[in-house]
RNA sequence: GCUUCCGUAGUUAAAUGGAUAUAACAAGCCCCUCCUAAGGGCUAGUUAUGGGUUCGAUUCCCGUCGGGAGUACCA
């Protein structure tokens, strides 16, 4: 039951619709003025009475009933107090109908039926190690993937590949002149990655034409040439790959760039015939200086496309090929101007779609001696990150729980876990100083925290299971059952928000802040050896509840939840 | 220079325009005969600055200062 709703209905305020007051209708700071309350202060004007007046009359006005027990006016707000049987017991029948009584899981919607959601994310260049740099935008666009999925959209990953330009001319070079198959084969990508380091220290003039020349090749279908760039790809996509299947995303399509070399050309004619290219210093451009923006170059002077263009491509590609209703692009505020010239294309091109199209900017990630540098070995990669978390998870199982069982699953669940949280848990706008410190730090607001709660519901259940339960409903819940109650109530509007706000941290905060109420709850309230068993019923309930939400939660950000830790 | 984003305890951060600004880390001190101490409790400590709008501003607007990013043929 929606209770802003319900409130609003028993109010009797002249001149102002129940919807409305809804909407004003807001949770006092401290639980002890009441479960909501109505600030009056916007009442005031339409009324012609001061706040507290409100207050007062629309308090001696209220008749209670068995949800609302009571409305106390408190200065210019008007504090409600809900009847704890039936806060409880509305969160228990949404609770089970959808997981008990085989409906959608409680949190989840059909809201976004029948649209479609395409997720441009992670992104990798082709012959490129992953480094912590590409950890946002891969766990981000993941857990926003699943986050719509739950909501009912069908959603689109797609890995826009870079696998196009000079680059590759480089790293074929640099293979033809250094390059040991057998060295490539045992070393992988960072062996190919350090090929193409060495090319760009060593390049003289020569070089670059050379390189130049090998990337006309692959252009022209050169077979060596095209090869050679698919061993890179081959070897890349592998790599990736169990990154990806660590961090528990995956893609729909690997359309990159290359892919869209053929669909330029449509849309260049189209620019041309709704005359918005323009010829400036002999390069094809759209003028946006209306919008106090540089132009948006389409060909370069002598005639080749750049990023823009394919990216240009891209997005009539996919509006025609998925009919979106959303088309997010998760890249680094870097490129915040690059996306606001896009969509202005776009939308001058006159397509109404170009209102559908967001970037999800999020915040650039340096070392503490400041921004890394893949020339310089500045650079911190991140199966190393994923590893050193993994292994300090191990270790510090080894200490606590040396007799566990699937030490190594539990380990990579919690390790893995760290990684993406750290990188979902604040603003996605928020730049990030990476440090093996912080990564390492399993206390406090982490997912281990988190984890740690789901194993203690799960052992305490366990406990639990053989022993009787009476009427969960025949209980009225004490001040800590009452918070959890709260909390957990709070799961699917803490999901509707990270897809509305493009932002996970919202859920990753829900799970904290819930998994700190439980601990809360679980060390005032004993479950098991509860002293009736009515009230065991109420608890054991409500730590199924929070288990299954906290692990949900976790699930939505792509963190699997162990048993035991 | 211009555009844009960000300035909150020692540190990292939270807060649909609402009541006494909330956590964690680090520090100090407590709590395992009691469902997992990767936990809980206590102590101390914050909205850069000047205006404006508002009954009410961390939040919205303008200026200043500080920092990041971008600013035509890279991606």
């Amino acid at each position: 039951m929606d209770h802003r709703a319900y409130i609003a209905e028993r109010i009797a305020a002249e001149g102002v619709t129940a919807e409305e007051l809804a909407e004003i209708i807001a949770v006092p700071p401290d639980p002890s003025m009441g479960d909501y309350a109505l600030p009056c202060f916007k009442l005031a004007k339409l009324m012609r009475k001061p706040p507290a007046v409100i207050a007062q009359e629309l308090a001696e006005k209220f008749v209670p009933d068995g949800v609302v027990a009571s409305a106390a006016a408190a200065g210019g707000y008007l504090n409600f107090k809900l009847d704890r049987r039936a806060l409880f017991a509305g969160f228990a029948s949404e609770f089970m109908e959808g997981d008990i009584s085989g409906g959608l899981p409680y949190g989840a919607s059909d809201e976004g039926r029948g649209k479609t959601v395409c997720i441009d994310y992670s992104s990798v260049n082709i012959a490129k190690p992953f480094h912590i740099g590409h950890l946002s935008t891969t766990v981000l666009g993941g857990a926003l993937y699943r986050i719509f999925k739950y909501l009912g959209y069908r959603v689109v990953g797609i890995n826009h590949l870079g696998d196009y330009g000079t680059q590759f001319g480089k790293l074929i070079s640099a293979y033809k002149r250094w390059g040991v198959r057998e060295e490539v084969e045992k070393g992988g990508i960072h062996a190919v990655n350090d090929l193409y380091v060495r090319f760009n220290s060593e390049a003289t003039e020569e070089m670059e034409e050379e390189a130049r020349e090998n990337f006309r090749l692959i252009e022209s279908g050169d077979e060596e040439a095209n090869r050679l760039f698919e061993w890179f790809k081959s070897l890349t996509l592998e790599y990736v790959g169990k990154i990806y299947d660590r961090l528990h995303v995956s893609f729909d399509s690997y359309a990159g760039e290359r892919f869209y070399i053929d669909k330029m050309q449509p849309v260049i004619d189209e620019l041309k015939e709704k005359g918005l290219l323009v010829e400036s210093r002999g390069a094809q451009v759209v003028d946006l200086e209306a919008y106090d923006m540089p132009p948006f170059i389409v060909l370069r002077s002598d005639g080749a496309s750049l990023y823009a263009t394919r990216d240009l491509a891209a997005a009539f590609y996919r509006k025609k090929t998925y009919n979106f209703d959303k088309c997010l692009y998760v890249v680094a505020y870097q490129q915040n101007l690059h996306f606001r010239q896009l969509f202005k294309v776009i939308e001058l091109m006159g397509e109404d779609w170009a209102k559908d199209m967001v970037h999800v900017a999020y915040g650039m990630v340096s070392l503490e001696d400041g921004a890394m540098s893949t020339r310089k070995g500045k650079v911190v990669w991140l199966e190393d990150v994923i590893n050193r978390c993994v292994e300090k998870a191990a270790k510090v199982l080894e200490e606590k729980n040396p007799d566990l069982a699937d030490k190594e699953d539990v380990a990579e669940k919690v390790g893995v876990g760290a990684v993406i949280f750290g990188a979902l848990y604040n603003n996605k706008i928020k730049d990030i100083v990476f440090s093996y410190d912080k990564a390492l730090n399993f206390d406090g607001e982490t997912s281990v925290y988190v984890q740690y709660t789901c194993a203690r519901c799960a052992s305490v259940l366990e406990k639990a299971a053989a022993l009787p339960r009476g009427d969960m409903f025949a209980v009225e819940p004490n001040d800590r059952e009452l918070e959890l109650v709260k909390s957990l109530s709070a799961f699917p509007s803490a999901v509707r928000a990270a897809a509305k706000g493009y932002e996970p941290s919202t859920v990753a905060r829900w799970c904290v802040d819930t998994a700190q109420v439980f601990n809360k709850f679980y060390l005032d309230c004993k479950i098991a050896q509860a002293e009736s068993d009515d009230a065991r019923a109420m608890r054991v309930f409500l730590t199924e509840a929070t288990a299954a939400c906290l692990k949900r939660g976790l699930g939505l950000l792509g963190i699997g939840v162990p048993e035991k830790m």
